[in-house]
DNA sequence: CGCGGCGAGTAGACACTGTCTACGCCACCC
DNA sequence: GGGTGGCGTAGACAGTGTCTACTCGCCGCG
């Protein structure tokens, strides 16, 4: 099955990945989109009703992504029998480097002034990823209390990928390297690794 | 000095600050921000030459009121000789009352695709504030990396108000009361207060 | 077989945007 | 008093998102 033979909702939506990773944000214009797909700019229409539509199809496919490569990520690191501190390093550098690897996608994916209207569906997505981290945080670390901490590392991730994103982070450090305060932070929220 | 006598170039710039505070940022638009300022729409051009530089202009308004207000809260503090480590936890709580009481102007200060070019002198506002942050993160935790930790702790900041300022935090934890985890954060950073 | 309806996509209109350019107007200075 | 230059106006232009009228091809039904 060929590009041209998928229906035009799908074909929509990767053409908007396409070129949001290619020419960011700003590009994602809808009558852009259409002519990515080969489309006229009213042909979105019938299936996204409204420009936000469209641009909350794309960001679903990105959330979709992103569960699925820390998800993948994670598996294997269970597989291997990795105790829960060292899952939760590897998911936290997963998606560090989602991050990185997807800068485009990344803002879009939380833009929700972009969103807004499918913002509640669109978080709900990656609602089951919070629980593993949470779970997993409960695990790694049974003497605090999990929520809290779960939703600060949490923050604390998205603020650091947040950060990077726009050139801070070089500008405060020098580079923009996240392994050192990747491990600070786990260290910080999950207490010292005393059994080592 | 009524509001029509001052020059236009703040004219323009408070016109902006009250759309933004008002409608938020997708309100901003350079022939809005003109007609709230009684002007016509060509006549920003000869003060901002670009649409974004003019919304560059606000958001160093921003920048400036947000260290303004942190440095007033930090030297009462200081003057109250209050710990560096208390200091810290309300320089943070200002910073998170800060974004939530301007969510819109929060917005605009971060949000680097509407300001590039103009992006590195932005951020160079804050780093003075950096600064002292860091400082007070020697003072306060002398036995970690400076450096490391203040921008773990920073990166931990940005990340929960983004959270809660896109209603993420309500999604995970029921409510968006920050405290307990702001104190949770700066424990987890700064380490268990042993010393009280 | 013929034909009506219907889904899918096209094309144009509309109001609006940011940018550019030509023009008026008023104050100031020699 | 007559230039002159700064400041703001007004219109043009390409482009945007949304809405609406239209066409075309396919399907099922009589």
């Amino acid at each position: 099955m060929t590009e041209e033979e998928k229906d035009l909702r799908t074909r929509l939506v990767t053409a908007g990945v396409e070129l949001l990773a290619r020419d960011g944000v700003q590009a994602l214009g809808l009558r852009e989109i259409a002519r990515q797909a080969g489309v006229s700019h009213g042909a979105p229409r019938r299936y996204f009703p409204t420009h936000r539509e469209l641009l909350a199809a794309i960001a679903r496919h990105g959330f979709g992504k992103l569960t699925d490569t820390l998800a993948a990520a994670d598996t294997l690191a269970a597989t291997d029998g990795l105790p829960p501190r060292d899952r939760l390093t590897g998911l936290a550098r997963a998606h560090l480097r989602f991050a990185a690897a997807n800068p485009g996608m990344f803002e879009l994916m939380f833009r929700h002034d972009l969103l807004e209207g499918s913002g509640a569906d669109l978080r709900s997505t990656s609602l089951p990823l919070f629980r593993t981290f949470a779970r997993l945080v409960g695990e790694a670390c049974p003497e605090r209390d999990t929520g809290t901490t779960a939703v600060a590392l949490l923050a604390n991730l998205h603020g650091l990928a947040q950060l990077r994103a726009w050139g801070s982070l070089r500008l405060l450090t020098g580079d923009d390297d996240v392994e050192p305060l990747l491990t600070a932070i786990v260290d910080a929220h999950l207490g010292a690794p005393a059994q080592r």
